[in-house]
DNA sequence: AGCACGCCGACT
DNA sequence: GTCGGCGTGCTC
């Protein structure tokens, strides 16, 4: 027979291979298969199953599985990421499993038949070596013989019989302060694990809000609570995977691979902070979890609940599309604080840092404790000649760059490059540099030399390293805490004002988002910290009303009635198609290629994007919007051309 | 993704 | 004159 393999590599064609009619009855949908490929041996998934002999072919080396390990409710869960996410259905199914020490390691045979007793108890690779892998998988089969796992002791399952829960279940959005939000989750988990039923919670991250989340819930369900995901040491990893795949009643956390993990009994998902890019993986299979947490709750027919201080547009806009729930708690109304707008020509950051120092200090002085927030995390960027105006480029890809005081080093945030600083313009040899914006390393030197008597901390941004790490706080004395992103995730601490400095700055950082991402930093922000004033040093060229992000519902209707009007999502899909060749003359023809199966389809119109030249590469933009089966046809082909990348629902564009 | 084949710079 | 650099393309 003829078998076609979805192989976990980026072409979205599969392979085929002829196999032993004898594995004929292992060989099923997304059975794993080890194949030669090139010169080495891959792990792929059965995608597909022929008769005939299959001449000039290549053998299939091994079956790995007694029986495939996908759920049925996530083979239709992977076949709807790989087609949304235009991802190779090898590259979902190998990310929806978990990673490589294989699973059958932790698998041992258990003899139900006398005659087997010699098998009870052996390691499953020693009795497929023993028996014969045809005659063992035979027993397995018919139920002589069955396998447990070594790390729980419990049954291991054939994915068949891990049921649903029939729960049925509501979609729901629930927009609620912090604490609100944490009795509903506890209310709910509550009454599924009461049932015997399991829910798995999308977090956003694994060090802040995650850590968070996952102190409080294990204090109020205990063992039945675990975390899913690469954060944690591969065996307590397995662990997880096996309780979740055989047992009943458990709470999973995780915030990326659990969306994809077997759960047995899943009765309900509830995602937190859905609108947190954080989500996203920056590597390998690129999607976005809470996306994939509704689509389960569809094809799993569980209940779905996901709440935020500032949810995203998207649910936003399901909401009022009545297929989801809206549970409004009209807490951002509730909530009293006294606001304080500040400004300064941008010219003269350095004076709006002393206005901000000056009224830090009047806090301080009163007893109370002060958060800084800032959307940039290094010492001052934009970096300018003050003679020429000149500003400093990288070299590489002659992008904006900025300076790191703790390194003092230069970097780019586009090319991830590192270089020297020197003080002197590379344009006119002028020694006069201007920081001409101010990130949080600027701010905190700054407001240690205004206050040592007071500790300053810095909360550091997570570009980069995973963790970042909470900074210490003293008990009674006041203090002052500067941050970006992250310290919207410090729940449990209190301040009595917060200042955002530079805020409206992230207007230019996020492309069409750029208005959301500063409506979701200033909510959480209020949501987190709780404080009782908040002032805004805003820069008055770009200044903007805080009072059109303080009001929610108006925010969100009057950002996707512009959506709407300028046809973004969530009215339309975004593809981002990137072309990298090394000169213009191999570029272009792919370019062409790329408009011309575009126009064939008539998509022309959608495609958009000039060239933009490297240093080291030249590169091509181009936007795809649109929604339809011609798209995702087009999308495919585009896919498996060399030197191009496809992005799917880019964050930042 | 990896790996092999192919065309242009610094070396015993 | 080669060795080896990475850029391009293929893998059942």
């Amino acid at each position: 027979m003829i078998v076609h393999v979805a192989l976990p590599i980026p072409v979205t064609k599969t392979f085929s291979y002829f196999s032993p009619d004898e594995w004929g009855p292992y060989i099923r949908k997304y059975s794993r298969v080890a194949v030669p490929f090139h010169n080495k041996t891959l792990t792929g998934f059965v995608a597909g199953i022929e008769e005939g002999t299959g001449k000039g072919l290549k053998e299939v080396a091994e079956v790995l599985d007694p029986f495939p390990l996908l759920t049925s409710p996530l083979e239709g869960l992977v076949e709807w990421a790989s087609r949304y996410y235009i991802t190779p259905l090898g590259i979902v199914l190998k990310y929806a499993l978990p990673p490589n020490p294989h699973i059958e390691r932790y698998l041992c045979v258990k003899a139900n038949a006398r005659s087997l007793g010699a098998l009870d108890g052996m390691p499953l690779r020693k009795a497929l070596r023993a028996t014969g892998k045809v005659d063992l998988l035979q027993y397995l089969r018919e139920g002589s013989a069955t396998l447990f796992d070594t790390l729980t002791g419990a049954d291991f399952l054939p994915a068949d019989t891990i049921g649903g829960s029939d729960a049925g279940g509501e979609k729901a959005l629930y927009a609620g302060a912090i604490s609100s939000r944490l009795e509903r989750y506890l209310q709910l988990i509550s009454t599924h694990l009461e049932k015997g039923n399991s829910v798995i919670m999308l977090l956003p991250d694994y060090f802040s809000a995650g850590a968070y989340f996952s102190r409080t819930l294990s204090a109020a369900f205990r063992d039945r609570v675990f975390w899913y995901g690469s954060s944690i040491p591969l065996k307590k990893r397995m662990e997880a995977y096996f309780k979740a795949r055989q047992g009943h009643g458990c709470l999973v956390l995780g915030n990326k691979s659990a969306v994809f993990l077997p759960v047995n009994r899943l009765s309900c998902l509830i995602v937190e902070r859905d609108e947190e890019d954080d989500y996203r993986n920056e590597e390998g299979f690129r999607f976005n979890p809470p996306t994939v947490a509704m689509q389960r709750a569809e094809t799993e027919k569980a209940a779905l609940f996901i709440g935020s201080a500032s949810p995203s547009i998207e649910s936003y806009h399901r909401a009022r599309e009545k297929r989801l729930v809206f549970i409004d708690s009209a807490w951002l109304g509730e909530r009293h604080y006294d606001e304080n707008v500040h400004e300064a020509k941008a010219a003269s950051y350095g004076l709006l840092l002393d206005e901000l120092a000056a009224t830090a200090g009047k806090v301080l002085e009163r007893g109370e404790s002060i958060a800084v927030f800032t959307p940039r995390k290094d010492y001052g960027s934009f970096i300018q000649c003050a003679e020429c105006k000149n500003p400093f480029l990288c070299p590489r890809c002659e992008s904006v760059l900025s300076y790191h005081k703790e390194t003092g080093r230069l970097a780019c945030s586009a090319c991830a490059g590192d270089f020297a600083f020197e003080e002197r313009c590379r344009h006119c040899g002028g020694n006069i540099i201007r920081f001409g914006q101010i990130g949080a390393e600027y701010i905190e030197e700054h407001l240690k030399e205004a206050f040592p008597q007071y500790p300053v901390a810095r909360l550091s941004g997570n570009a980069g390293k995973k963790r970042a790490k909470p900074p210490v706080l003293p008990g009674r004395q006041p203090y002052v805490l500067i941050g970006t992103q992250p310290l919207s995730k410090l729940y449990g601490i209190h301040v009595h004002a917060l200042a955002l400095f530079g805020w409206e700055d992230m207007r230019r950082m996020a492309g069409y988002r750029s208005d959301e991402k500063m409506f979701h930093a200033l909510i959480n922000l209020l949501d987190a910290l709780t404080p009782s004033e908040v002032f805004f040093f805003m820069d008055s060229k770009r200044k903007v009303s805080p009072a059109d992000f303080l009001n929610m519902e108006t925010f969100y209707i009057d950002e996707l009635n512009k959506r709407k009007a300028s046809d973004f999502p969530p009215f339309t899909r975004v593809f981002l198609a990137e072309v990298v060749k090394k000169t213009k003359e191999a570029g272009l023809p792919v370019v062409q290629r790329i408009k011309e199966a575009l126009a064939q389809q008539g998509l022309i119109d959608h495609m958009a994007g000039p060239l933009l030249k490297k240093k080291k590469a030249y590169r091509w933009k181009m936007i795809l919007k649109g929604n339809d089966e011609i798209l995702y046809q087009t999308l495919l082909e585009i896919y498996d051309m060399p030197g191009v990348r496809i992005e799917v629902d880019p964050p930042n564009i």
